[in-house]
DNA sequence: GGTTAGCACTTAGACATGACGAGTGCTAAC
DNA sequence: GTTAGCACTCGTCATGTCTAAGTGCTAACC
């Protein structure tokens, strides 16, 4: 029993099973990829991938389909990534130069990456720990409610209402704006936690209450562009693979709207820098993805933030993979160094 | 044959319907309602009701169900709304009242409506025809890349880059954000396209190129706060009453992933100035929400933005309608006249 | 006239049965 | 290590039967 010819089998059983849907037997296999041996051979050697829980048969005289830990093996060792058609390279192209603002790139690569694969595609928010303080604007709204407004260097906005617990005045408020302005701009987000606190320190002590919320409040503002958030498209392709998820796919729905379970998986796939990362049923940590798996990768300045496609474990990963990474790519570019 | 007994038995009929999901027949129906007659009767009204086309058998021996007609009627005179339980009436206040942020208001909306439903709750954003701009900010990103913003009094912020196609300076710069913002501010953003020129006009001859680019992006920022968005919640709950969708749930996600159909649906309905908008079925202008119901009002000043429920025609219409109304009437509240 | 009882009729759904075919595992031969 | 052959296992499908639910209709009733 050859080991090469028993990987040539796995995959062969990952790739019609994947294209059929059906599971897949020992005779089917001899004729629709030439072997060059008996079925009977075949049977043995799908007879120990089996102890190896590669793949396993639903009932005692069906086919074999792969386990999660077959889809694993083929992911790493079998599969090479299928580049992507010239046609496809020239849609992502298209698609995503078209636009400057942030949302809307987002938005556009999640359509596109869910049309390319057919499934969910997420995208999640770049981090921002390399941003810096652009801009901080103060808007007088009532006299003591403020609009804050934090502008960093990559074009992301935050704002947000403080109220901040004594009146002001426009000059008065204009006159922080200048102080915090003239002392954060260039300022790392990541640093402002401690940046701040000189900042209500060197104000003039009358307004060092409002100062004070205004730093609380800008202290959030830049932790909230920390905090993650993600964009999605494609939940329609769920219910298209209906079939392959024979609970329901409601669990996936929910795990989907819980953001922060996608966040969470997400950047625990982090690991490998360079390529893309595949997560496969019941390796995700969250149980409602039991059958479904992640296909995810890095993209933008040190490849922290993360855009990848969801589907069913029965998922063709070669094809996925390849767009996930091209995806990524030309993200990566529009989105500068 | 009386006339009050038969939509009577309508009622009845789509009561237990909605609360079974099974066909209801004549001998159950005068079980489970004292409705003083015998079985036989209300088997004569229901071959009424069905003539009316307000009902139909699904086979030649099984019960009743309602048609859309049938829910139609149902809504329209037979049901009266529900009033929420004290408790529910707490939830929602406590739950809406935490947030200043119109993000989070709405966000916080759905989630609650979803929840409050088990179905899928949509909200659009607040139209803006009414909103003043408060303030104009222009950010240098680079020499001729201009991160313009424009803050309403409503608290919503809208921002994009612009390429002002001629290199600015700072001081350029807050000069040109001053004669803006001193023109402008106050000005309604609906009339802002009328305003603009004249701005434009004011400039020194230098600028006017660069002017003439930030009018331009201050004219789509505002008619981008007037286009409008929506925010979802609760598309598993699609999942669970996966049941009552018999084609698929898919063409449902489509619609409600096309978030320009869900928007033209909403509306549409806007007919209703008080009280909730029903559209049942094959009522709805898109195909793929045919067998989906949708409850909506409008909330904010003058009722123009819309806020609903989207779930299956076999639903729970009296709560529903009450729910919607009444986080409406929260919302409103909350957003201030 | 509206209401009722009774009965024949229809049908979906549950259940059993058996033939079929796909697929396996094993053994003995190559 | 590979192959052919064969007995065996099950899921699937088609078929048939039975039951419960429910209808429509007719004739009697108030």
């Amino acid at each position: 029993m050859s080991e090469p010819r028993k990987l040539e089998v796995l995959r062969a059983i990952v790739e019609d099973y994947v294209h059929s849907r059906e599971p897949v037997g020992s005779k089917a296999l001899v004729e629709r990829h030439h072997l060059g041996v008996s079925s009977a051979t075949i049977r043995n050697d799908m007879a120990a991938l089996e102890d190896e829980g590669l793949i396993t048969a639903p009932h005692t005289s069906a086919g074999r389909i792969p386990t999660d830990k077959g889809y694993r093996l083929f992911v790493d060792q079998i599969s090479a990534v299928k580049p992507l058609s010239q046609a496809e390279r020239r849609a992502i192209q298209n698609l995503l130069e078209g636009s400057e603002d942030l949302d809307d790139v987002l938005e556009r690569t999640v359509r596109l990456l869910s049309q390319l694969t057919n499934q969910v595609a997420v995208v999640q928010y770049p981090h921002l720990s390399r941003a810096m303080v652009r801009h901080i604007e103060f808007v007088l709204l009532a006299p003591r409610q403020v609009l804050t407004v934090l502008i960093a260097d990559t074009g992301k906005v935050e704002q947000r209402v403080i109220d901040v617990g004594q009146e002001l005045g426009d000059d008065a408020l204009a006159g922080l704006r200048t102080l915090f302005l003239k002392s954060l701009a260039g300022t790392r987000l990541s640093l402002l936690p401690q940046a701040l606190p000189a900042v209500v320190a060197a104000c003039e002590p009358s307004l060092r209450h409002a100062a004070q919320s205004l730093a609380r409040g800008l202290d959030a503002l830049a932790s909230s562009t920390r905090e993650e958030r993600m964009v999605m498209a494609g939940t329609a392709n769920l219910a298209r693979s209906n079939v392959d998820f024979p609970l329901s796919i409601g669990p996936v729905l929910e795990a989907l709207e819980e953001q922060v379970v996608m966040l969470r998986l997400l950047s625990e796939m982090a690991q490998d820098p360079r390529g893309v990362t595949v997560s496969i049923g019941r390796e995700n940590p969250y149980d409602g993805l039991a059958e479904a798996s992640v296909v995810a990768t890095g993209y933008g300045p040190g490849s922290s933030a993360k855009v990848g496609v969801l589907g069913p474990t029965r998922m063709d990963y070669p094809t996925t993979m390849a767009a996930v990474r091209a995806v990524a790519r030309y993200l990566s570019r529009i989105l500068g160094p």
